[in-house]
DNA sequence: TCCAATATAATTGTATACACTTACTCACAC
DNA sequence: GTGTGAGTAAGTGTATACAATTATATTGGA
């Protein structure tokens, strides 16, 4: 398949072959249940059934897919109810991450976190929803990787892989972005300010609010 | 090799591959920074490359072992700063635990928290720590699963597989078993209550005190 | 017609073979 | 002696082959 023709950033064909399947469960293009056959994908992506099964393997880690020995494996996508958990999950320990990040975020990561968000403040203006969802998520993984914890970071960068696909709907909705963005400002300047409750606070807000948002499209997509 | 002739519990050679190495890791017998070389796991097992591939791409999402393409993977054990980080998370998402748990918990499961508890009650007498140690293990998860969270389920039992090796420390501590019996009591009488309130402090005063238990012993093994 | 038993197909699990990339060694030039 | 480069070895990445298991279809009997 044309797709891993090239091989970009030295990724493996696992490494691709994961990354696909798991945009493909949380995006909904495997549905919940459905059973999926490493031949049938194999021969779709244009490899061997190694890879592919190396990569259901590591999705079966992360709980998207559930391995029966010997029958194969089904798909167990991410439903409205576990992103509403996962949600809360992040709450608690986003709190955790602000502490540390606040206090331990070396100088080159502020510069970084700033970077971000001025260009968050151009795509906004420019509307580019794809852009901003990829800055979005990268203003919050330099914010968990200077929080020095391997873990914590495995954790919450995990965390936003599960709720991308409610996350990119939020983002969407009218006004979210001009929204978001005022978040965003609110934390960088805690960050900068070094204050570690004004941090908190501002991050808690904008994840309240990210899942209120998300809450109300659950809704309405589920109705 | 023998440990896997028999292949228990119906388990494929990757998951018993993949539990072994993890433990493993776990319990420092894979040190940290070293490598992991396919073909030499492979023959100490009697087993060909394949499930040892793909154990090893498990480890990897989970944070255990770094893969560097074509150059081999490298062990990323657990280091006390790691199991101090996870236990904080911990504490802030089993109180999160506590109160699903006990607002769903089934009678079914209610029983079987009861009669774990009384296990440990006669193990406690009869100082088995390794029996104690697996049924507390089981306790937790039942509380777990009760929560109906599947991704809260998931991060929790990861993280009790993550400490696994200084909970087992810490249960060996002189007069922690009698005590850690204490702290499982008024958590189970807490759910049979049904107070949420009782039991996410029973259970938040029985982590950290673990963890403090836990800290005890790092320190001393470090220094 | 319906059930059971058996053959057949489909699919996963494991082993092996080959390709590709990286590390290592040793000779040769300077 | 030191640096460079070809050749070799070691190791990972991918494909294929075969074994084991489970699902499906078919046939024969009641």
């Amino acid at each position: 398949m044309d797709l891993f023709d090239q091989k970009k950033e030295n990724k493996s064909l696992t490494t691709l072959i994961f990354e696909k399947i798991r945009e493909d469960i949380i995006n909904d293009v495997y549905k919940n249940d459905e059973k999926i056959i490493e031949a049938k994908v194999a021969e779709e992506m244009g490899v061997s059934r190694t890879p592919v099964r190396e990569a259901i393997k590591q999705l079966e880690l992360d709980g998207l897919v559930e391995n029966i020995p010997n029958r194969g494996v089904i798909v167990k996508g991410v439903t409205p109810q576990d992103i509403e958990d996962i949600y809360t999950m992040r709450l608690a320990i986003e709190g955790i991450a602000a502490k540390w990040s606040v206090e331990r975020m070396s100088e080159d990561a502020l510069k970084d976190l700033k970077d971000i968000y001025e260009l968050m403040e151009f795509y906004t203006v420019k509307k580019d929803i794809e852009k901003i969802f990829e800055l979005n998520t990268r203003f919050h993984e330099v914010i968990y990787k200077a929080s020095s914890s391997r873990y914590l970071e495995h954790v919450l960068t995990d965390f936003q892989q599960f709720i991308k696909s409610t996350r990119k709907i939020s983002l969407a909705t009218e006004g979210r972005v001009e929204e978001a963005l005022k978040e965003h400002k609110k934390i960088l300047d805690a960050f900068l300010a070094k204050d570690i409750k004004a941090a908190t606070d501002a991050l808690i807000y904008h994840i309240e609010h990210s899942k209120c948002n998300a809450g109300k499209m659950v809704d309405r997509t589920t109705k």
